[in-house]
DNA sequence: AAAATTCCGATTTTT
DNA sequence: TCGGAATTTT
């Protein structure tokens, strides 16, 4: 215990240590925030307060979840088992695996992932003969989720014109078919588990009662159902539910375009009554200038909680700013900079570039590679999203459950036996007219599409019987090359990857089984485990038996219906990064929560960093505000901002001013590397030839660029930053005509791009 | 059924 | 511009 509360500063220490009653920490990057949070649970077991069980911690992603965990094992010694301890939708899929007949899904129900939920509204589409120029699959696609993420079915929506009617109706039809086939989506999981505790009372309150303590990291990122599915199981408003711990940064909100909603924050401490306010504002990452330009930078956002950032460190050094004349140099300079950070003897891992937007990394990774510096990008395909072990995937999901059309379609002719679009359209009309699956329509058909067709399922059956005594891993390896998948890829010419991929999937099941505490031989088709400890049978008033839905899995899940759960629900490691050391490349957003000595935010321009989409939503500029504070608060030691007068997007060149968030940075903390005065025009000049050189351009590249640099005869130059009495500062992004009749389109950033009379608007050279 | 061609979209992302 | 998905050609 002595251990548990060293080296805590005050606030973490009042925050760890508050009496079990809802509490709001309002906890600063690099403040600690997951030791607080670790730290409570294992202070509230240690001092007897709540046994294992009684905890609910509740996390977005499977890695702070693991980080979590592990953090604890090292804590507590007791085993970390009986603690439920996981992601939204993880939590979500044990209870409805546990309790599927109350919330009338099939046992072995399966995930949908976006891909597959785009593929089946798609088809979806087609089967109702719906307009996909007038209903794109997205847009259908978004509505179904946005609407489940605020805790709307089809049923529940007021729709007011033809259009949001038929959306409505699709939604309504893609529940169904969703049903029908034993499948739910990530959003379904949440929202099914919400109506599932909200109708039966016996088990609502048997988990709000258990539940002493619930626990939730970056409460900033809920959606309004996840708050509502909180509030459910914190037993809001009956009196008898547990203590709600929310820990959250309201200045790092970034996921509002995905349906979070701050408000959150202060919706809780109001519904909640919170006494208990607590903000961790001592930072132990961060140089002085580095947090000086967070603080200063975030201030100019309105409606905050209210937090300033503090360290103990000393200033350290200046925020380094750099201008570059073009996206390609801009590319150039890091490099230089990074080299030199390499010379004085840092770890390459220890320097990391951010940008706004994935775009912007083609021309920083080729300038990497051109100058041999290994490099890492962040956010590739997982493995669970490649191609060959979705179909290896499909597989194995058309054993546990066939009726999943996803999959059905993903192999039924991968790879290829002679199955083509003329039979699967007559599979797919039978289905349509019986209102079953296409795996059940099959007997249906006649002629040859039969006797393909059922190959095929012959096929599936006969792995199915085949495995049937075999354990997880086994039966993955059998899968692998019955399917044919295996012989496919062999005489492929780029094949051997994806074989190592496939193979891959075999040690991916032999670990899965080790990890979750299968017993090693069981069988992996076969239910609930009978040897596997039954979770604790709860009889209600009503003598209705309850099972609690209690590690481990193996009592509700069968080893492959859970390997399945694990494939969906956790994507997997983004690409083989052969663990060297490399740079690290990554957009802000996949940075959010991680730490380097050295970072490098890029494209700090109008437009770019802020987006220019966002300040068309309202509240869109104080999100990219936020932004650039989690982008500004990676950093320990070293900071550098950099930004280009023009870079090249969607194959035109772009003439952007700087970014409005420098003139939001104290001075002091920044130094400027490039001399400020030299003109655009100089500048393009330069960056003309220097492109060149740098492109390996040819002369005739090196004139059409030149070519740009058209004044029309009005002494204006295309890249020229003016100043506009009404507009403000813009830079001339194109001039047309010539003379008298001379107009040029101007960028003036928020003020927006304006074409101007040359001959009329009174415009000034901006000397910067 | 594979190969070639056209078309489309383009902020951010986890589950 | 460029990558992928959809469509058409061989």
């Amino acid at each position: 215990m002595q251990n548990l509360l060293q080296n805590l500063n005050p606030e973490q220490l009042a925050a760890v240590t508050l009496p079990p009653q809802n509490a709001l920490i309002l906890a600063g990057a690099g403040s600690g925030k997951t030791r607080v949070l670790t730290t409570r649970i294992a202070w509230l077991i240690q001092t007897g307060q709540v046994s294992p069980a009684g905890i609910l911690a509740v996390t977005f992603t499977n890695k702070a979840a693991k980080e979590m965990l592990t953090r604890l094992s090292a804590m507590l010694p007791i085993n970390t088992r009986g603690m439920w301890i996981g992601t939204f939708h993880g939590l979500c899929n044990r209870l409805l695996r546990t309790h599927y007949r109350d919330a009338a899904l099939p046992q072995s129900f399966q995930i949908l992932d976006s891909q597959d939920q785009l593929s089946m509204i798609k088809r979806l589409l087609k089967a109702q003969n719906v307009d996909d120029e007038k209903y794109p699959p997205k847009t259908v696609m978004y509505f179904i989720n946005n609407h489940k993420d605020q805790g709307l079915r089809a049923g529940q929506i007021d729709a007011y014109d033809a259009i949001e009617r038929k959306l409505v109706e699709l939604y309504a039809l893609y529940d169904d078919q969703c049903q029908r086939e034993g499948v739910v989506d990530f959003a379904e999981l949440l929202l099914r588990t919400y109506e599932l505790l909200t109708r039966n009372q016996p088990l609502r309150e048997h988990y709000q009662q258990r539940f002493r303590h619930i626990l939730v990291d970056e409460f900033q990122d809920t959606n309004n159902l996840q708050y509502n599915w909180l509030k459910l199981l914190a037993g809001h408003g009956t009196g008898g539910g547990g203590a709600l711990f929310a820990v959250g940064d309201d200045d790092q909100s970034i996921y509002a375009f995905r349906g979070a909603n701050v408000g959150n924050m202060s919706a809780f401490e109001a519904e909640f009554n919170v006494q208990n306010l607590i903000k961790l504002e001592q930072n132990y990452r961060s140089h002085g200038h580095i947090l000086d330009a967070a603080n200063m930078l975030i201030a100019n956002n309105s409606k905050r909680l209210g937090k300033n950032l503090r360290t103990d460190a000393g200033h350290g050094e200046q925020v380094r700013v750099y201008e570059a004349s073009s996206d390609l140099q801009e590319a150039q300079w890091i490099i230089e900079e990074a080299k030199n950070l390499i010379a004085e003897g840092a770890s390459r891992s220890e320097i990391a570039v951010l940008y706004r937007s994935n775009a912007q990394s083609r021309v920083i990774e080729h300038a990497l590679f051109s100058a041999g510096i290994p490099y890492h990008v962040y956010g590739g395909l997982r493995y669970f999203q490649r191609a060959e072990v979705k179909h290896a995937i499909a597989y194995l999901q058309l054993m546990d459950n066939p009726h999943n059309d996803s999959a059905f379609l993903r192999v039924v002719n991968f790879p290829a036996r002679g199955i083509g679009a003329r039979t699967l359209e007559q599979l797919q009309n039978a289905a349509e007219s019986y209102g079953i699956s296409l795996y059940a329509a099959v007997p249906y058909m006649v002629g040859k599409a039969g006797t393909s067709l059922g190959g095929f399922v012959k096929l599936v059956e006969g792995v199915r019987f085949e495995t049937q005594q075999m354990a997880l891993p086994e039966l993955v390896r059998i899968t692998l090359e019955s399917s044919g998948l295996l012989a496919h890829y062999a005489t492929e010419k780029e094949g051997a990857d994806r074989i190592e991929n496939l193979e891959q999937m075999v040690n991916a099941a032999t670990q899965f089984v080790s990890e979750e505490g299968y017993g090693q031989g069981a069988p992996a088709h076969l239910g609930p485990q009978a040897d596997a400890q039954a979770g604790e049978a709860i009889v209600n008033a009503d003598g209705v038996e309850i099972l609690d839905a209690d590690a481990p899995l193996a009592t509700v899940m069968s080893p492959l219906s859970a390997f399945l759960s694990h494939a969906s629900l956790e994507a997997g490691d983004n690409q083989a990064q052969a663990g060297q050391e490399a740079l690290q490349l990554m957009t802000v957003h996949s940075a959010k929560g991680l730490e380097f000595d050295n970072v490098f935010i890029t494209g700090l321009e109008e437009g770019l960093f802020p987006h220019e989409s966002s300040s068309k939503e309202d509240g869109g500029v104080e999100e990219e505000r936020r932004l650039m504070y989690v982008a500004i608060t990676r950093a320990r030691k070293r900071l550098y901002m950099c930004f280009s007068q023009t870079r090249m997007l969607h194959g035109q060149t772009r003439y952007n001013m700087k970014s409005r968030f420098f003139d939001e940075l104290p001075e002091e903390a920044l130094k400027w590397l490039s001399p400020r005065v030299q003109s655009h025009w100089f500048a393009n000049k330069k960056a003309t030839w220097e492109d060149a050189k740098l492109s390996g351009g040819s002369d005739n590249a090196i004139a059409q660029r030149i070519a740009q640099q058209k004044t029309g005869g009005s002494g204006w130059r295309i890249g020229e930053s003016v100043v506009h009495a009404k507009f403000g500062e813009g830079v001339i992004v194109n001039i047309e005509g010539s003379g008298s009749n001379c107009r040029a389109q101007i960028n003036f950033g928020s003020a927006g791009m304006k074409v101007l009379d040359l001959s009329v608007a009174k415009l000034e050279r901006l000397g910067r």
